[in-house]
DNA sequence: CGGCAATGTGTTTTT
DNA sequence: CACATTGCCG
């Protein structure tokens, strides 16, 4: 067994915070300062210094990543395993207090989660049941409108209660639908188990009392991204005088969008009255340079608190600033200068690359293929979010809770069995006549109404299922989803030989694989089968693809978002330019575009070391190049830090640089550019190219000089000699 | 009923 | 450009 030596692990700002005594304390950790090491240190510290029962302790994280992390690091210290304490996520935690106790606010044992694609489904059925055009009420639209409803722990009365004007109207009949259709299926959504377990602790008090005595120290991590139900959990389980200690750190909170209210940070002691406040400006990560520049972009927004990060690791190098030509050439020098720095002790594993958009992240993909480079591409294609892997998903759920009639819809014509439209309309009618639910109509009818086609398609369906019923008595949960592969012919979906039923058949073997794993790992002769099949789907629901990312093979590609709480020894930010970073639809509301200069804060103080940022001129937006601008967060970044490399390709091939370029974006009127077949060169106003003026006639480009407005071309023309024109008014037609 | 083709559409981040 | 949805035909 180890000893805990405070002093020489910690600084004294990191010692205090992790010997804070009773009361609520709120910890302002910068970037890089040891957040993790404080709150581990303090679940050791506790247990170890304070006799105080591990099982007593709650340290809530953002991530099912850093959870493991922290219970990594908190049995090393301690020297034992496995620890009692809960560490988990807040959704985690309020699914397994709903597993318990969810009876009391309405889900019966046995609930599923529906994921975002039910979701849709729901809201979909919603308008459509209310007579509302999807044109007008996007689903996407409405499904936020919803969860912010839900984040604000608005139920669907209260919602319609307080809704003003047309549209949180209609956007309130939607919700009552949907959370009507939840209920039928014994269904949550990801925003109702926080909702559902803040319900159930304000209306049994007693479960609350139980739970402050039984939760004697509670931790919460990336409290900056906590929302409101989530900060009412908080307050209900630690008490307005609890023992709370609330990390976080104000300039980094990402998710806005998601609900999440800087102020429960920016304000902690007005829900924990007396709360001591405590900073760590202290980096052990990044250069001085590289704090610097993120520091001074993060100064310019207002919703801070304010600190100043220090380091006494020196200046380090400079940060190289890249202007693109457009994103292949982006991808191509990034890369490139990743592969110079290889050269040195860096390892590929060392480097990550970082975007605002998946979108982004397919050119340098191409890249780094291309050069046969090791790299990890994270969280683009969910592995559970899969067409193969959501139909065995959905008939484990249907299995579990026949109630849930979307993965009933999902899978009664999948493998296709001859169940369409008509069929499943024809039966349904049925059904509603009889008023029972669609699969108690197919097991308990004799189908005899119907015509004998869709009987027999019905019947057979039935019958696939009657038998997974019985077999999902049985213990084994890996077998199970072995028959439900090979029973229902979903296996046999895709034995051809081409490459994509290859993919799958290999995604379903590892999702067989997974779930063996899982059983495993949690003790599957303990638990019936239909128990271990809850937890299971739990797992699938809660986990994301990060959680199971290590770094391990080569360069990791990902987004600003998915690398909070990481580091790198070498990072690139790429597509620093306006319209992805800040990204266009965080155009309007200054609160949005302080959150997209906090992405940019986040990625740059990932970075140990080196810092590379580029920004392109053009770029590829959904199949159309677009000229692009520099971010303004650029213009942030003192220029003493800055080393700026310009892409040669602009300085001598226009096809990069582009004629819209040279016109500020737009061209004046009565010009157009040429298509390539046109004129053999791809366009782009550049020494030598001819053109051709309305009264001077024709001549050749001799020099290019100014910008947008000011753009000076001279010309030396066949019959009126050389000339000086402002290419605003001269209108010059590229030939 | 099921598969395919053509058409049209929209583009952020994710526990 | 990629995806989803729609419409058509076997």
């Amino acid at each position: 067994m180890t000893e805990l030596d405070l002093e020489s692990e910690l600084n004294p700002e990191q010692i205090s915070a992790v010997t804070h005594g009773e009361g609520p304390q709120l910890v302002l950790a910068g970037a890089g300062t040891g957040k993790t090491r404080v709150i581990t240190y303090r679940v050791a510290w506790l247990v170890r210094e304070r006799g105080i029962d591990p099982a007593s302790i709650v340290a809530v994280t953002f991530t099912n990543k850093a959870a493991s992390e922290m219970r990594e690091r908190t049995e090393q210290l301690l020297g034992q395993a496995p620890l009692a304490t809960f560490l988990g996520t807040f959704h985690r935690f309020s699914l397994g207090l709903l597993r318990r106790y969810g009876e009391r606010v309405g889900v019966a044992p046995g609930f599923v989660i529906f994921d975002r694609d039910d979701q849709l489904k729901l809201v979909k059925r919603g308008l459509e049941a209310e007579g509302l055009a999807e044109q007008s009420f996007p689903p996407r639209k409405i499904l936020a409108a919803i969860g912010s409803a839900k984040n604000r722990l608005l139920d669907a009365a209260s919602y319609a209660e307080q809704a003003y004007g047309f549209f949180n109207e209609r956007v309130a009949k939607v919700f009552r639908h949907y959370q009507g259709e939840l209920r039928q299926a014994n269904a949550v959504d990801f925003d109702d188990m926080l909702a559902l377990a803040v319900r159930l602790l304000r209306e049994d008090s007693t479960l609350a009392e139980r739970m402050r005595e039984q939760i004697r120290y509670l931790l919460v991590d990336e409290f900056q991204d906590t929302n409101h139900a989530q900060l009412k959990l908080v307050e209900k389980l630690a008490g307005p005088a609890g023992n709370l200690t609330a990390v976080g750190d104000e300039d980094q909170g990402i998710y806005r969008w998601r609900g999440a209210d800087l102020d429960n940070i920016l304000r902690f002691e007005k829900s924990f009255p007396g709360a001591t406040v405590r900073k760590l400006e202290r980096n052990y990560r990044s250069t001085e340079t590289i704090l610097e520049a993120a520091g001074e972009v993060v100064s310019h927004n207002r919703d801070r608190r304010g600190k100043s990060l220090w380091t006494d690791a020196g200046a380090g190098a400079p940060i190289t600033l890249y202007w693109a030509g457009d994103e292949q050439d982006e991808a191509s020098w990034l890369i490139g200068r990743l592969q110079e720095l290889s050269r040195d002790e860096l390892q590929w594993s060392d480097m990550a690359i970082l975007v605002r958009t998946n979108a982004q992240t397919r050119a340098l993909e191409e890249e780094l293929m291309s050069r046969g480079m090791p790299y990890t591409l994270v969280g683009s294609v969910r592995f559970y979010e899969r067409a193969e892997i959501k139909d065995v998903l959905a008939y484990l759920r249907f299995l579990r809770n026949p109630h849930d009639n979307l993965a009933l819809e999902r899978i009664l014509n999948q493998p296709p069995r001859g169940i369409g439209p008509a069929t499943k309309e024809m039966a349904e009618q049925e059904a509603a006549s009889s008023g029972i639910s669609f699969w108690d109509y197919l097991s308990h009818s004799d189908l005899g109404n119907l015509p004998a086609r869709s009987r027999c398609a019905l019947e057979g369906f039935r019958d696939v299922i009657l038998e997974l019923q019985r077999v999902s008595e049985e213990p084994s949960l890996a077998k199970l989803v072995s028959r439900v592969l090979r029973d229902t012919g979903l296996f046999d979906l895709y034995s051809q030989a081409d490459e994509e039923s290859a993919a799958r058949r290999e995604n379903l073997q590892e999702f067989v694989s997974a779930v063996e794993e899982f059983s495993e790992r949690h003790g599957k002769d303990e638990v019936a089968s239909g128990e271990a099949l809850i937890r299971f789907l739990d797992h699938v629901s809660l986990v994301s693809d990060l959680d199971s990312w290590q770094v391990e093979r080569g360069v990791s590609v990902m987004t600003l978002h998915s690398a909070k709480g990481l580091e790198f020894p070498v990072v690139a930010v790429a597509g620093l330019e306006e319209g992805l970073l800040p990204h266009f639809n965080a155009r309007e509301l200054a609160e949005d575009i302080e959150e997209e200069r906090r992405l940019l804060y986040v990625g740059m103080t990932r970075a140990k070391q080196i810092l590379l940022l580029t920004s392109s001129r053009r770029r590829r937006v959904a199949g159309r190049y677009q000229n692009q601008e520099p971010s303004p967060f650029l213009s942030e970044i003192p220029d003493r830090l800055l080393d700026v490399v310009e892409s040669p390709i602009r300085l001598h091939d226009p096809r990069v640089a582009g004629v819209e370029r040279f016109f500020g974006g737009s061209l004046p009127p009565g010009h157009r550019v040429l298509k390539d077949e046109e004129t053999g060169v791809p366009g782009g106003v550049s020494k030598g190219r001819r053109v051709r003026h309305g009264t001077l006639g024709t001549g050749v480009i001799l020099e290019v000089e100014g910008e947008g407005e000011d753009l000076r071309i001279t010309v030396f023309f066949d019959r009126a000699g050389k000339r000086k024109l402002l290419a605003r008014f001269a209108k010059l037609e590229l030939i």
